[in-house]
DNA sequence: AGAGTAACCAAGCAAGCGCTAGTGTAAACG
DNA sequence: CGTTTACACTAGCGCTTGCTTGGTTACTCT
């Protein structure tokens, strides 16, 4: 087996995993159908991965990973204001959610099939990422820009937000970030 | 095979594969394991579903029946205004999420797994069900007690909603009356 | 030229899968 | 009384699953 470095060729492979764990879930994607989508066969595959599990928990790393880049630069470039900040957030969210969307969708919904080592791992980065959430949250409350519970808040946002892959078309006339700004203006008490 | 009729026998099996389906996924949920925890061997569950598919099919049925007859006389029974009729509606949906906690995770988590004739037959509840929201969303934004679009809204705050079984504990300090209230207030611009 | 290595393949094993066939039994029905 | 019906059992078929094994090819480095 290949060491389990980040070689390019395991990139792409990850890559194509993640769409057809979307595509038909992670249980149903069976390794011979992981094999062929690569062009290589299924034994093949266990070069460069320990097992099925591993190539799950890449997929999610690299989606979770993503994230948690885009949205630090976002907050980097942005304004200072709290209502600036909450908005570059929530862009920064759905972009990621769109652009890296397989990703994305696998770490949202095939969560659970990680075993616990991978999942304790993985726990750490996502963390990472909400506490920047919680951040912005808390500064857009004390600056009175919206009103309640800052656990709540959050969790209902990040709801909102990640519920939009279930019916998101983005060949729609909407752009993610038309998406972000109403959601933000839905919950600030005053409207632009 | 049995008549697909609903034998209390037949109800009571669907409530434990449920159980079973959000415990480990339809996916990984074996007839096995379903006979199992139903107490009988897994030959005999032919006797009462036609297959697997069709277990999967009765619990989602269950649950989202479930979920319009508690949204409706949740609508009958408040009062008229906009704001009663959002609140109640908020109510009710969480409060089916967290009584009948297992269809429903299972049919927001599960559905893709439906065959396309059962998914077709259970499409028709969902959009009745959808379209209770729709209604009182519109009657709220007529009203200017919220603003934005009517169908990023719903999309919005159902998306919140649902997501609550993702990090909703019952058993914490929280009534899930609680949460719907604290969602309303949130996308309200006039706080109580 | 020779050694090392990354990437692949052909073949197949052991286990587990959904589901079927045929049978037994006890209660309900005419 | 005999027949039907509901529910359960045993046994196993045919297939797919994740993964292993042993070997081959092509490229790189010294």
């Amino acid at each position: 087996m290949n060491v389990m470095n980040a070689s390019p060729r395991r990139k792409e492979l990850t890559r194509l995993a993640a769409q057809l764990f979307v595509q038909e879930g992670f249980d149903r994607t069976t390794v011979r159908m992981l094999a062929q989508e690569m062009g290589i066969k299924s034994g093949s595959l266990f070069h460069h991965f320990k097992d099925k599990q591993e190539i799950l928990a890449a997929v999610i790393e690299e989606g979770t990973q993503n994230a948690l880049v885009i949205a630090r630069k976002a907050l980097e470039e942005c304004a200072a204001e709290p209502e600036m900040r909450l908005r570059a957030m929530a862009r920064a969210h759905l972009e990621t959610l769109f652009t890296d969307r397989n990703a994305h969708v696998v770490a949202l919904f095939e969560w659970r099939r990680l075993d616990p080592a991978a999942s304790a791992h993985l726990s750490h980065l996502r963390d990472a990422y909400e506490a920047l959430w919680v951040a912005v949250i808390d500064d857009a409350l004390e600056a009175g820009l919206i009103h309640g519970d800052r656990f709540l808040v959050s969790r209902f946002v990040l709801g909102a937000l990640n519920w939009t892959v279930r019916w998101y078309d983005p060949n729609g006339p909407r752009s993610p970030d038309d998406l972000a700004d109403e959601l933000v203006a839905m919950i600030m008490p005053t409207p632009v």
